[in-house]
DNA sequence: CTTGACTCTGTAGTATACTTCAGGGTTTAA
DNA sequence: TTAAACCCTGAAGTATACTACAGAGTCAAG
């Protein structure tokens, strides 16, 4: 008799969100482990791999790439591991998004400078966004 | 008499600080002109080229992809385009990266939220980040 | 005239995160 | 039983922005 717990990959795609080729792919790279296989090799998967199916999807939100995740999971499962790792991955993450903000927002700061030093109507010649970006200061 | 005014890939690429590579690669790219050629092949910059280098890293510095520089540039080129269309795609730059803000401030608060809950040295199984991530409320 | 620095083309590799496809075999519900 | 729906592998394609060759020719200084 089959393990009644056991999941096709269609299944725990659906049950995570997470398409069948994404979840073949998550298996290439070592986010999930490779399932038991029937005689005929379809996956079986234990009803758990749709939790950590769940937990990379809600990484992937917070901005971890599938590396951090990786370690994340590697964290997870190691018994020796702590909490404090977690929380210092966490801040690491924390930092590096404050960086990506910071680098946006100055951006975005001299683009803003420039729309109020256009007056519209210019010719393309005459643009001041265009001069700006070409370094005449 | 060769033109005095001709420079090297070599030359165009030290003066703007982007590789003789990334060179070819912007011109393969359609974002400079194909220059004249020596009989030899060698390519022929006017050096207003130098120029035109320096706009796209001043783009890119401020968030636009290629594509986008690649039509301000034929913005820039074509005489009936207007300074409006210019501060436009700058607009929408701004738009784009404050969504981009957004978005990373919202992983931070979450991220923020859960460094905060964390005791820091709870072995792993009870790690309220890990839990969070596993999609336990 | 030689030699080292420079240039040429075309192709392939890097990183991230997938998606698509060909050409099969397997399950399951009617 | 049969046809739709599903699964398999392995390779290739997508997008972005380069970087790195290999193997050959060219240029400039001494």
């Amino acid at each position: 008799m089959p393990d009644v717990k056991a999941l096709t990959i269609g299944k725990v795609a659906d049950m995570s969100g997470i398409s069948v080729e994404t979840v073949r792919f998550y298996e290439r790279k070592g986010l999930i482990e490779e399932p038991p296989r029937k005689e005929s090799g379809y996956r079986q998967y234990p009803v758990d791999t749709v939790n950590r199916l769940l937990f990379i999807r809600r990484a992937k939100e917070l901005g971890f790439s599938l590396e951090e995740i990786k370690d994340l999971l590697h964290l997870k499962i190691d018994p020796s591991s702590t909490c404090e790792q977690v929380k210092a991955k966490a801040e690491e993450k924390i930092a590096s998004i404050e960086e990506k903000v910071n680098a946006l927002n100055r951006m975005k700061e001299v683009l803003l400078q420039l729309t109020e030093d256009c007056p519209g109507e210019v010719g393309i010649s005459d643009c001041p966004i265009l001069y700006s970006l070409e370094g005449k200061k």
